[in-house]
This record gives structure tokens, C-alpha cells and sequence, in this order.
DNA sequence: GGGTCTCCAGTTTTT
DNA sequence: CTGGAGACCC
């Protein structure tokens, strides 16, 4: 792919040894590869490996980057180097100044975002009962102000300067506060306190910060584009003295301002770390030259504040980009899917080499069903982590609270999971006599005869769950046992509306009982080390890897950001879907260019332009854009307009087509039914054990 | 306390 | 058309 000598600008940042740079590296530049040549020269030039810290946003990335250092370097050397995520680095910082911080004990737990819905919810309640809000939308506020590091007081003054405050502005600014002293109750942090309060701690704490500045001496942050305000005010405490800090990163692939990114991070690296260096990558060498052409003929069209890149081809190529026009999102499908199909019989293109890309999620679902009928293996990327899922986290909850019955938070998830009688009448019950007497909950749950006028219902259901709980000592034995006396099973198959649900359900929590049993033979299955995995299944949302499975990818568009394929489709490229309506909606009053009134998230329609260079950037060889010109819009078929961006490309630079019925795939329709039920499980990335024969649901 | 019904809304998502 | 959450009833 890239030659094996670098080119001139990949050696200017390669070789650059202190201060701060910036390297804006272009879709496909080799800037992984940049990177880690840089880390293996500063070791080569005597700097210990010890004091350099690479900063990435997912494990993944982190686990690329440092396996790559590792082939350069050793992996002996590379295992003294600190390449972690983020939310990591924050967490090593205040794991080890828990003293600092004040703790009762030395341990503190991560909340993610469904404890913190539920702490939020909570707290709802307890202020304002009756009205029922969007509870997620509220904690997206109050993360955004985290993001922008900005505390309750600032928050507000800042908002009340802001234009139009909304209801949830409103009801945001004042549950703000008291979400942060709930998580303190449950000594808990969120994603975004392990940024925020790491900022916190070093700046009223000179000793602290100084002690990690001395520790980390060259300071590497990936995917610049993606910091939010807070993650550069670490970055300011940490290496604004010593400024041996290098960036690398691409303003026109940065699709997260919505969650807190601020592209501003990147545009004024010059203004924050003054006398930066700075590098531009543009030659591209993953794309052929057409795909490269649609690229930045979407990029031209730009209108936002950028640092201005070009990308160069290295690699020729003779089909042009194609655009298929599809009737309806239907034959759209069975274009993709028949066409997936070609590519693989006749042109003989491995499943792996293929990668179906969309807006939403919401398309996902007539690609899978196409490319099933046909038998062709898929994966899904996104879609709910597999930690998160309610199941599983049911699991967890039982034996987070068998290691540590304090742990309040877990308990309060499971005493009434599965239902046994002690409903919102019997907890609030338990909570106000554990409160009133200054006893852990879990206290009172061992001894439920105690607590005033308590339903006999209730206090059996206490006693149910301590003899469930107290079974023994954690481990992938016990977890079974406990699945089987809580009555999971029973749970999942009556609350599921069908019985694939039920048996995809059960199937995570197989998945997760095989970890457990695959880390027991990995003689990781201690208490201390079970322990400290439970407590940090937040922050691995893709611990076990699916690398080498030859499977068609399905993703959005934001989960494509960081792969690269040979054959690549991106679909519904009509106005509406892409650009997304939401983003159509916005005032198009403030135009500022680094306004900050983008408090709605920052959802402007040069974000959508960006994430379509994403995913055009994707394509290594071919590349396939398709629309519909009809689509169902709840219940009737609206005609739709191609996408703005569509447009925006110079007719000459692409072949279009249209296509007007779907293909029938030729296919018995038993085999078909029994690839659905085995695809049932595909979404399980631990599909190990057998499916398991579930009854059918009583009607 | 728990099961059922109805109504509403419906981008993107890592840690 | 779907899923989730709240209202409502047993």
C-alpha cells in the first residue's frame, strides 16, 4: 500500500523531536504509520519509553496503534510506553490520587450512560413529578456542558447570555447540579468526569499536576479533531510547560461536534501551543483517483473555517465512481445486495473486502434482510455495546454486589430484578429506614423484619435475593446459578416480544459467561482480578475483537470513521437522510463561524458534508452511491431530492444509473429461514455457545 | 405490585 | 411499523 520510504512531509513530522506540531493528516495518509515512527525514533534517540504518552479516542485505535509501535519497537519496549484512550488516562490519574480526591477508600466506580439515565431519572422524579421528560436528552445537555468544562455556575451564566433558553435548558440547569452530588453520593464518576475532574484536581492541586508532568515528557494525541474543551484543558495543564506535545489529526473528518468535539481544538493548535509546528499529510494512499476526485469536489464546496488540504492520488484507477438511482429504498436493497453478490461469485472478492455504509440505523435493517435472503455473511458495527445491554448488565449487576454489597448502585438495579415483590412502595421503604439510621441499604435488605410495616412479599423477596447473592464466592459457576435462581430465563422469554429476542438475549448472557470462563483459563478468574474486570466493563465497550471474520461490514457512517474497504456503497444519499433533516432544520440566523450558539449540538449541515467525506474516503477501489426516489416516511412513500452533496460533485466525475425493480434472489426459502435464525445470533460478537431451545411464549 | 394498553416519537455514539 | 414509557386497571 504505502511505499516503504516516506514521503517528504511524513519525514518532516517523523523526525520532528520538541515542541508542540500539529499534523493534518488527510484521509488515508498514513498517519498511523507517522505516528508510530515517530514514538520509535524519539526511543532511538535515547528518550525512555516511560515518558511518552499516546492519547487515542476508542481501545481500538489504542490497541492498533501500540501493536504497531510494538512491531517497530519490541513489544518489549513498547510495553513501558502509556497508549491508552482518553477516559483511560483520566482514570489512571485518579485512581491514583484518590487520596487527593478526598475518598473514603481507594476505589470509586464508572457510571455509563444508563446509570447515569437512571441516576437522572431519579432525581426527575423526586423534583418535579408528573410532567415526563427526555431524559437523555437532558443528560446530553448536562455532558455537553461537562464537555465544554464548564461547571453548573459558568454553565448557566453562559447560558443566560445565549439567546433562547428552552424548557430543557431550564430543567438541565437545574437538575445540573444536583446529578453531580448524586454521583458523589454513589462515589462514582461518568465518562466525562474522568476528564473534567482530572482538569479539576490539577488545577487546584500545583503538587499533583507537577508529579504527572514530570512523568510525561512527549505527549501524542490521535484524532485531534475529536477533543472536546475539557480533554484541551488537560492537555494544556499536562504539556503546556514542557510543550512537547504532537497532534495529528484532520478537520475535515471531524463529525462529532454533536457530542462535544470542537473542531476549534484543531483550527487554533497554533493559538493554544504558540510557535507550533505545523505538517500537512495530502497524499492519499488508499483511494484510486476517481474515488479521490468525488472526495475533494465535496470538500470544495466546504464553506466552513478550515485548514485547506487537498488530497493527491498515489494510485490510478478506471471506474469511474458510480451512482445507482433507485426506485425505492427496496430496490435499493437488492441492488446492494445482488450486486454484493456479483462481486463475490464473479469477481472473486472476499465478504471482508465490502462495506455497505448509511445515515441512520434505520436503514440497516432492509441491507440485512437483502443480503440474508442471499446467504451473504454480515457484521454489524454499532447498535447497542454488548455491555450495555440490559441483560447483560442485569448479570453484572448480581455479582458486582456478590463482590461488594455497598455497592448501592448495583443493588438498587437488581433487588427487584426479577420482580419479587418488592415494588417503588417497599423500596422507598427500605431506603428511608436505611437513611434514617445511617445504614447501607444492603443492611437492611439482610435484615427486612426490621423496617416499619414492610409487605411480607417484600421481605421475602429481601431474603430471596441475599440467599441468591450470598451463594459464594463470584465466578462463572456461581453465575450460572445465580441466572438459574433468579429465574432469568423465565424473565427473558416473558418479556420479549418474540422468541429470537428471547433466545438473542440469552445468548449474551452465554457470551458473557463464556468471558468469564475463557478468563478463568486464562488464570484471570481471581477475586482480585474479577473484581477490577466488573468494575471497569464500563470503559470497554469492545474488549474481544471480531478482526479476522470474512463478513460483509454494515455500519453508519460514523462507525465507518478509522476503517478503510476495497468495494464500498453508501446508500440514501437523498436530502432528508443525508444530509439529515435535523441538520436542515437549524437557524440559519447564526452563521458565525466558531459560534458558539451551536449549544443544539452543533448539528450544522458542514458536519453532514464532512461525514460524506468520511465515507467516501472510506473506498479503496470502487465506490457505489445510491439514493431512492421514493422512501417511506412513517407509513407513505414521499418522493425524495438527491443529496445536496450529490450535486456538489461535477457530473463528469461520476456514472450514473438507474435501476427500477428489485432482483429476485434465487434462493429456496428454507434455506433462507434457517440463515435468519442463525444471523439472529450474529450480532453477538461471543456466539459460542448453542442456541438454546426456548418455549414459546404463552399468548 | 404487576400486567396490559395506548400513545408518541423516530440521527449520529465512544468512553 | 416499531419500541419505549407512562397510564391505567386488576
Amino acid at each position: 500500500m504505502a511505499p516503504p520510504v516516506l514521503n517528504p512531509s511524513q519525514r518532516d513530522a517523523v523526525e520532528h523531536e520538541l515542541g508542540p506540531m500539529l499534523v493534518l493528516a488527510g484521509a488515508g495518509s498514513g498517519k498511523t504509520r507517522v505516528v508510530t515512527e515517530r514514538i520509535a525514533r524519539l526511543l532511538g534517540r535515547g528518550v525512555s519509553a516511560r515518558s511518552i504518552l499516546a492519547m487515542t479516542f476508542t481501545n481500538k485505535a489504542a490497541a492498533e496503534m501500540y501493536e504497531r509501535v510494538g512491531r517497530l519497537v519490541g513489544s518489549k519496549i513498547a510495553r513501558e510506553l502509556k497508549v491508552c484512550t482518553f477516559h483511560r488516562f483520566g482514570l489512571d490519574v485518579l485512581g491514583a490520587e484518590t487520596k487527593a480526591l478526598g475518598f473514603r477508600g481507594s476505589s470509586f466506580a464508572i457510571f455509563d450512560q444508563s446509570d447515569s439515565t437512571g441516576v437522572l431519572r431519579e432525581i426527575l422524579r423526586e423534583i418535579r413529578a408528573g410532567k415526563s421528560y427526555d431524559v437523555p436528552a437532558i443528560l446530553a445537555r448536562i455532558s455537553n456542558a461537562k464537555n465544554a468544562f464548564l461547571d453548573p455556575e459558568a454553565w448557566t451564566d453562559a447560558q443566560r447570555k445565549g439567546k433562547g433558553l428552552d424548557e430543557y435548558d431550564e430543567i438541565a440547569m437545574l437538575v445540573y447540579p444536583r446529578y453531580i452530588a448524586a454521583l458523589r453520593g454513589f462515589q462514582a464518576f461518568d465518562f466525562d468526569d474522568l476528564i473534567c475532574e482530572v482538569v479539576r484536581l490539577w488545577q487546584r492541586r500545583a503538587d499533583v499536576l507537577e508529579r504527572w508532568r514530570m512523568r510525561y515528557r512527549f505527549v501524542i494525541v490521535d484524532e485531534y479533531q475529536d477533543t472536546n474543551r475539557a480533554q484541551l484543558e488537560l492537555l494544556l495543564l499536562l504539556a503546556g510547560e514542557h510543550r512537547n506535545i504532537v497532534v495529528v489529526g484532520d478537520d475535515d473528518q471531524s463529525i462529532y461536534a454533536w457530542r462535544g468535539a470542537d473542531v476549534r481544538n484543531i483550527l487554533d493548535f497554533e493559538e493554544h501551543f504558540g510557535g507550533a509546528k505545523v505538517v500537512k499529510l495530502e497524499h492519499n494512499y488508499r483511494s484510486r483517483r476517481p474515488i479521490l476526485e468525488v472526495a475533494n469536489a465535496v470538500l470544495a464546496k466546504s464553506g466552513a473555517r478550515r485548514h485547506r488540504k487537498t488530497l493527491i492520488a498515489t494510485r490510478e484507477g478506471d471506474h469511474k465512481v458510480e451512482v445507482v438511482v433507485c426506485a425505492d429504498p427496496d430496490v435499493e436493497a437488492s441492488f446492494v445486495a445482488t450486486e454484493t453478490q456479483r462481486l463475490l461469485e464473479r469477481e472473486n472478492v472476499r465478504p471482508k473486502e465490502i462495506a455497505v455504509l448509511y445515515r441512520s440505523n434505520l436503514q440497516s435493517a432492509a441491507i440485512e434482510s437483502a443480503l440474508k435472503e442471499r446467504q451473504i455473511p454480515i457484521r454489524m458495527i454499532g447498535g447497542t455495546q454488548f455491555y450495555e445491554r440490559k441483560e447483560v448488565k442485569d448479570l453484572i449487576a448480581y455479582l458486582r454486589v456478590a463482590m461488594n454489597p455497598n455497592d448501592e448502585m448495583s443493588l438498587r438495579r437488581i433487588l427487584n430484578y426479577p420482580a419479587r415483590g418488592i415494588g417503588d412502595v417497599a423500596l422507598s421503604k427500605i431506603i428511608a429506614h436505611a437513611t434514617a439510621r445511617d445504614l447501607t441499604l444492603w443492611t437492611v435488605v439482610t435484615r427486612p423484619h426490621v423496617v416499619h410495616e414492610l409487605a411480607p412479599a417484600a421481605m421475602e423477596g429481601c431474603r430471596q435475593l441475599v440467599r441468591i447473592v450470598e451463594r459464594g464466592e463470584p465466578s462463572h459457576e456461581i453465575s450460572r446459578a445465580i441466572l438459574a435462581d433468579a429465574g432469568f430465563k423465565e424473565d427473558i422469554v416473558a418479556g420479549s416480544t418474540s422468541n429470537t429476542t428471547a433466545a438473542r438475549r440469552w445468548g449474551n448472557l452465554e457470551g458473557l459467561i463464556n468471558v468469564f470462563v475463557r478468563r478463568h483459563e486464562q488464570g484471570k478468574g481471581d477475586r482480585e482480578k474479577f473484581a477490577e474486570f466488573l468494575r471497569l466493563l464500563a470503559l470497554r465497550a469492545d474488549s474481544e475483537e471480531e478482526a479476522a471474520i470474512d463478513r460483509v461490514t454494515l455500519t453508519t457512517m460514523h462507525g465507518a470513521k478509522g476503517l478503510e474497504f476495497p468495494f464500498v456503497f453508501v446508500i440514501g444519499l437523498e436530502d432528508g437522510l443525508m444530509p439529515h433533516s435535523r441538520s436542515l432544520e437549524e437557524r440559519a440566523t447564526d452563521a458565525t463561524p466558531d459560534g458558539d450558539g451551536g449549544d443544539t449540538g452543533g448539528h450544522s449541515i458542514e458536519e453532514e458534508r464532512r461525514l460524506f467525506y468520511v465515507a467516501v474516503t472510506r473506498a479503496k477501489d470502487r465506490l457505489y452511491l445510491t439514493r431512492a426516489k421514493h422512501r417511506g416516511n412513517r407509513g407513505k412513500m414521499v418522493p425524495r431530492t438527491p443529496s445536496r452533496f450529490l450535486l456538489d460533485v461535477p457530473a463528469e466525475l461520476l456514472d450514473e444509473r438507474e435501476e427500477l425493480a428489485p432482483a429476485a434472489p434465487e434462493l429456496d426459502k428454507a434455506r433462507a429461514g434457517a440463515a435468519s435464525v442463525l444471523a439472529a445470533l450474529t450480532g453477538n460478537p461471543f456466539a459460542g455457545g448453542e442456541l438454546p431451545l426456548i418455549p414459546r411464549r404463552r399468548s
